[in-house]
DNA sequence: CGGAATCCGAACTGATACTG
DNA sequence: CAGTATCAGTTCGGATTCCG
């Protein structure tokens, strides 16, 4: 598990820290779009293999961004959600979501089937 | 030169890509600061090598989010900037490190000299 | 279902030396 | 000053197998 420092020059290396890397930001978008499960999970990001999905949840678990709640039954759920500081982050999530739609409009880069920014602003 | 896909399923990914990575975020977040010259970002981040500073720099310029400006003089002067669309990111930029000052503090990371969302919103 | 463990190549990053 | 080039180390990420 990735470890922070205990002291940062700039926010923004906390940041990168916090939620840096190929998988998290987009994690954390998908729980914000409500609770999810760990297969549920798979299926709405085909690419992520087993591995780095536990890998990358078990970081934001341990940073105090997403909870694991596990219930016990047979067969096993688990369920994760965005915790309350994990949940602060949803404006900047979607900032960045729209910045992206204006970039692939603007060059023509083709956008599919997932929540934009801009659907957001419209609701 | 990382290049983009021609399609993306969701923004996130794309924005994962033009500015993801170790570096680019904390550059953008610089140069929004002012104009910087290659040696100048090289002291502001001490950290980074001539390599890589001069690799992400190239990228981000590739992509459209920073300019890179030549001045045919010995010695040599070279200037870097955003561009508008990279200038458009500022918000949330400044919304990361918000969240990323308000994480510090939640944890008591010492957060040292560098300019922090808070500082922004004060102005 | 929701993982853990292992292996391995690819990608990223840094150190160092050299240059117009 | 503003880079290149080369080499080497480390980490990341994916494939596969196994498990309660």
């Amino acid at each position: 598990m990735k470890e922070l420092q205990s002291e940062y020059q700039c926010a923004i290396n906390l940041v990168i820290d916090l939620i840096g890397g190929k998988w998290k930001v987009l994690l954390l978008w998908h729980l914000n779009e409500g609770d999810k499960r760990f297969n549920e999970l798979r299926r709405t990001i085909p690419e992520i293999t087993k591995k780095m999905l536990t890998q990358q949840l078990r970081e934001l678990e341990g940073h105090g961004l997403v909870k694991r709640t596990v219930f016990e039954e047979v067969p096993p759920r688990v369920v994760y959600s965005t915790t309350d500081f994990g949940r602060k982050l949803q404006p900047v999530l979607y900032g960045m979501c729209q910045w992206g739609d204006d970039y692939a409009e603007k060059e023509g880069i083709q956008m599919n089937s997932c929540w934009t920014g801009r659907d957001f602003m419209q609701k």
